[in-house]
DNA sequence: AACCATACCCAAAGCGCTTTGGAAGCCATT
DNA sequence: AATGGCTTCCAAAGCGCTTTGGGTATGGTT
């Protein structure tokens, strides 16, 4: 059923029909009920190919997925931010279309989109210092939402990101408080924004507790759970070792308690860690009490969230972008505890 | 740049230069490349929507991703899948899109993709037994893939799945001949199809080695980590509790390795575990050796071959579907050993 | 010289919608 | 009775592509 015979079905005009369904105030309201029962009942479906063509609208988002080519990674937190995100694009009549795209042509993905007229706009995934990205995407006319933010970026853009420096911040002034001193830093790859922005908290941390920052005791990589294990791994078997971890993510983290449990040590009371937790579905941080001490932050809610921001920016090109920060919640669970006294567990 | 500049730059007609780009034998070799050299050079793309407005074919696949409203849950494997996906349809010039939906009313989804004309076919994911979505499909006419199969159904139908019983069976059969006897199964919702496959192979092998199905030994659940543990921490406080467990997840793996590190056990020695293993790319399964013995399979080739039975089945609706049985492979790593003797930890 | 393929190209219709620019009918006002 | 303003509707022109059903040279046959 197309427009022409639900219109011919009616006795009505194209136009009237299309303006009954649109909301369109030139209609009585008596054949506007007429419309939309019959509409109803004869399950008629507007194509959207159709629209978009009459429209100039493509009612579609793009979600564009670097993927290192190298690690052949899609990042985890993918399937719950886009879980959020699709919510709200249920909510307003909006289609989700993905790409993946390994790092090599990412330029030629986007504008593509933009000359295919094939979304109204795009999310952008993993956003790294100094990306290149928006000053593309400002360029072609491309609306687009950051998840995350860029540093070194002149032009303004509507983003969302968690409050990654104060996060790191916390985390390790926690440990501080406990009184450890030797503090590691299992980062995430810190060509990533984010990366970068909670190394510069942990950073800061340290300086602000006057505690010389030792490149030995980072680690910045791809975060899953080997390259957490084998990170700690390497750093327990050091002469004077670290006393705690700060993991950039929960999967890390399971990998930096198999390497503390592996050396026969308790997590929470020989080794403490702290871990950024995505709060993903399923790979929750434990039950009602917490196995790790947390930053934390819903990485759906920022899905949900972001694509409202965007949604706003391409009907009201003229606003300001809009930038969000999220505060992360900071949770104590069982994986801290007081520094070990210096000879307790002979390191 | 649309069609008719193209064309008015070129002085032809809309026709050929549509012909030319398109392949069509009607166009002499020189005209092909004196086109092909300016729609480089304008950076032409034809619109997608158009395109499919004219044609009849909307180049997209959907990909409806149930979410369980209870645990607001989308399924870890899913990053990975779509990668694959994402490739083939990349390769092949199709576009993804993606709806997440609350099981509530997967069924409006479906029929609205297709009235509305916006993909050419679907994937159905994390089929269930008896799953109602084949019979709805079929019934409207959308070309469909499922990954997995569905058991009780008659209709034929394309879908790649792994041997989930016999990996089953297989993982089931390699405790045994290391002497175990009591064997849980910590496995996923086993309304899903592939977690019902898996209990039958494990209660296969149990029969075929003449022990007897315990349902205290079972455990059917969401795959998450807190699950994995709480699951087999009860099952390991049981007077004669089991020796071997056999986990449908890596994620739910994790936390059996949790409980069982919790209870001073060492897995490996004291307690076996074999896992399935997805293969999912943040969550490896070790580096070199395997940390878990694991039936294997990789989602993301997975994704990648199911994607392209799906556009075969687009472009030659006449033949039979094709059905795809991967078997996994069976690896053996650091997590399973002999059954301890009776009195050897004192359960 | 007439004829026919063949190769190359084009005008125009159509895909299913939206939207512009009226038109018709009705009522109140002068 | 003429005018003007509402309300309600419609015909037709796009949106940017593909495809049908031709047309016009060109060169080879008879």
């Amino acid at each position: 059923m197309n427009l022409k015979q639900l219109s011919e079905q009616l006795g009505l005009s194209q136009t009237t029909v299309s303006r009954a369904l649109n909301g369109y105030p030139e209609v009585s309201a008596a054949t506007r009920h007429r419309v939309e029962a019959a509409a109803k009942e004869f399950n008629y479906h507007p194509s959207t190919r159709a629209k978009g063509l009459a429209t100039g609208r493509a009612l579609a988002i793009g979600h564009v997925i670097p993927m290192s080519t190298k690690h052949e990674m899609v990042n985890p937190v993918f399937g719950d931010f886009i879980a959020g995100a699709g919510e709200t694009y249920a909510r307003n009549g909006y289609e989700m279309i993905l790409s993946i795209v390994d790092d090599s042509n990412e330029d030629q993905i986007y504008r593509s989109l933009k000359l295919r007229r094939a979304v109204d706009g795009v999310i952008v995934h993993g956003p790294r210092i100094d990306d290149p990205r928006i000053a593309l995407l400002s360029e072609i006319g491309m609306p687009f939402a950051v998840h995350g933010q860029v540093t070194h970026n002149a032009l303004p853009y509507t983003f969302l990101d968690v409050d990654n420096h104060d996060a790191f911040v916390q985390a390790t002034d926690y440990l501080f408080d406990l009184g450890h001193q030797r503090i590691a830093l299992i980062n995430g790859l810190e060509t990533m924004d984010f990366a970068y922005r909670r190394r510069s908290g942990y950073e800061a941390s340290l300086r602000a507790h006057g505690v010389a920052i030792d490149p030995a005791l980072m680690r910045s990589s791809e975060m899953t759970e080997v390259i957490g294990y084998e990170s700690a791994r390497d750093l327990l078997a050091f002469n004077n070792g670290p006393t705690a971890f700060i993991c950039a993510s929960l999967i890390s983290a399971l990998g930096v308690r198999r390497a503390i449990e592996e050396r026969g040590l308790v997590m929470g009371q020989d080794v403490s860690v702290v871990t950024h937790d995505d709060m993903l579905s399923y790979l929750q941080n434990g039950g009602e009490t917490p196995i790790f001490t947390a930053t934390r932050s819903s990485v759906r809610t920022a899905g949900r969230q972001l694509a409202e921001s965007l949604l706003h920016a391409i009907e009201h090109p003229n606003n300001p972008p809009q930038k969000t920060i999220l505060k992360c919640e900071f949770v104590v669970g069982h994986s801290t505890g007081p520094a070990p006294r210096k000879d307790e567990h002979g390191l």
